[in-house]
RNA sequence: GCGGGAGUAGCUCAGUUGGUAGAGCGUCAGCCUUCCAAGCUGAAUGUCGCCGGUUCGAACCCGGUCUCCCGCUCCA
């Protein structure tokens, strides 16, 4: 674990070194769980992006994309459940640290009370027999009567502190009702505490007339109420698919981890509209489709895994996780859930405008089914970044820091080097750039012993070091370097656009999918 | 939010009992002209995270605060 903490020391500060990662306002000591992509990591995580849509929307017929806004109508959240589940009071318990939501501690000690009735009527039925009349033992009984009671009073006084949202009335219930802690079976209670996960902001420039909104906890509302615009004017049938990247914005009570969990983030997500009844068979060939994705990438079999979910959220009837080997563990990477049709009925009844497909085989309607798949740009980054960061031992003894980007991923693909800084040689160097740069990311580097601007390009993660040396004047040949292998080939100048094409272009990596 | 650790140059870090800062690597310019970093010469870069207090004097002591890492907690 030391071990691969230090590893994960080393590639935030390898990322912030190289020009991948800075953290946001880092003059004003940084804003917490916040960062900025810099001049490398801009490129690194576009290329991902393109990856991405290309395989996802490009690649597919039946896939499109669109790009929604961050602010949408209020009442999308409402629909989308964000607004009840995002929005928890949260009451600390000062002796064990453990945190709860004051609501669910109050329904428990209630659901106790619930179940001492419930033991009183089972026992009573055992004496009684044939005879007992559960209904009438309700009304009679002077136990049952009181915890009844005090059941009723507690749902009332639940009701009463969130629908007025009065956080200390919420604590008083709290401490009244003499509930301890699980764990340290203490009543040493903190303030109760409304936490929303959702960014709000005024939609509106004057303070009066102005609405609340809410930067969107995920992009996928997005594609939901676009999805018969979308269907109808792009006469999509079903099954299909709507695509979308973008920031989604969350108050992450704990962000961490550097940019693995951070406030603001990228998503990359598809939404896959099927018949209802076929999602089960969609959802695991998404699964599979997506695993192969990743694998293309060639960054390790190993590295990733499924993790089914066995707790279900509200809409989905199956989801699993595509877990990647981080720094810190296995974490999730990617989500491919099957969200019913839960989120298009939702919409339905809070727009009151119909959102169905009319299915020209069957000869009629429905609200498709949702199979969805859901990854964090800036996560797979992170897993990209941090799998290629490697520290070779060499024969020499010594050791070489090399970034193994993916080189369809790279930032920049080539680095033209003249031997040395004279007799023409940074001349026609320079010619090689003005001709590469059309097609690819290129630099031009003439400073310091050529060895050392090999490792230079090789700890930036650049695939290719193309070196223009005196043999080139005679026969114009130049060595091209390759990244991993370190070793050399001499091609001629004119080849090298096809060379490093065939390397970089994403077609010949999306094809080992 | 709680607990633990940390914050000094771009990166990694040193800095003794308080006397206003250094190293290695990196960067830049020049020399050398050599195909796998660490040859030579020179240079730049720090309000010692920030604010306040104690003191003649604070990187160092005290308080507060911000940020990062780890654990707990939370996580559609």
């Amino acid at each position: 674990m030391a071990q691969k903490e230090d590893q994960f020391k080393k590639v935030i500060s390898h990322a912030k070194e190289y020009g991948y990662i800075f953290q946001s306002s880092e003059i004003y000591d940084g804003l917490s769980a916040v960062y900025d992509y810099a001049q490398n990591g801009v490129e690194l995580k576009k290329n991902i992006r393109d990856y991405w849509w290309k395989a996802m929307v490009q690649m597919h017929e039946n896939i499109v994309g669109i790009d929604a806004a961050i602010l949408m109508h209020p009442t999308t959240w409402k629909a989308s459940g964000h607004v009840d589940a995002f929005n928890d009071p949260l009451i600390d318990n000062k002796d064990s640290k453990k945190r709860y939501r004051a609501d669910v501690l109050v329904e428990e000690f209630r659901e106790k009370i619930n179940q001492k009735i419930l033991k009183d009527i089972a026992k009573a039925q055992k004496r009684f027999g044939d005879a007992f009349n559960e209904d009438e033992f309700r009304a009679t009984n002077p136990n049952v009567l009181r915890r009844q009671k005090q059941i009723d009073e507690i749902t009332a006084e639940l009701t009463r502190v969130q629908e007025e949202n009065d956080l200390e009335g919420f604590k008083n219930l709290i401490v009244d009702l003499g509930i301890t802690c699980p764990v340290s079976g203490s009543k040493n209670w903190t303030d109760v505490k409304q936490f929303n996960l959702m960014f709000g902001t005024q939609l509106g420039a004057s303070a009066d007339s102005s609405t609340k909104v809410y930067l969107r906890p995920e992009t996928a509302q997005g594609i939901f109420v676009n999805f018969l615009n979308v269907q109808k004017t792009g006469r999509m049938k079903i099954p299909f698919g709507i695509a979308q990247t973008g920031k989604a914005f969350r108050n992450e009570i704990v962000a961490r981890q550097f940019i693995f969990r951070m406030r603001e983030f990228e998503q990359m997500e598809m939404q896959f509209f099927v018949k209802p009844g076929t999602q089960k068979e969609w959802y695991e060939k998404w699964k599979e489709t997506r695993l192969k994705w990743h694998l293309s990438l060639g960054m390790g079999k190993d590295n990733y895994r499924f993790h089914d979910h066995e707790k279900l959220a509200h809409y989905a009837d199956a989801a699993a996780d595509i877990e990647f080997n981080f720094p810190f563990g296995f974490k999730e990477l990617e989500g491919i859930h099957s969200r019913t049709d839960f989120d298009l009925k939702a919409h339905e009844e809070h727009s009151g405008k119909k959102l169905q497909y009319f299915d020209h085989e069957e000869n009629q309607s429905y609200v498709p089914y949702v199979v969805e798949t859901s990854i964090g740009l800036d996560r797979m980054f992170l897993a990209v970044f941090s799998n290629s960061l490697i520290e070779e031992e060499l024969e020499n003894n010594t050791t070489r820091t090399v970034l193994r980007l993916p080189a369809v991923l790279a930032p920049t693909k080539a680095a033209v080097l003249p031997l040395v800084k004279k007799d023409g040689l940074p001349e026609i160097a320079r010619k090689i750039v003005d001709d590469l740069k059309w097609d690819f990311n290129v630099i031009y580097d003439e400073k310091d012993a050529v060895g050392r601007r090999y490792r230079r390009q090789d700890a930036a993660g650049t695939p290719f070091c193309i070196t223009v040396d005196h043999d080139t004047l005679d026969n114009n040949t130049v060595t091209i370097r390759h990244r991993d292998t370190m070793e050399q080939k001499r091609v001629k100048i004119e080849e090298l656009r096809d060379i490093i094409k065939q390397e970089v272009d994403v077609r010949s990596w999306l094809m080992k999918m």
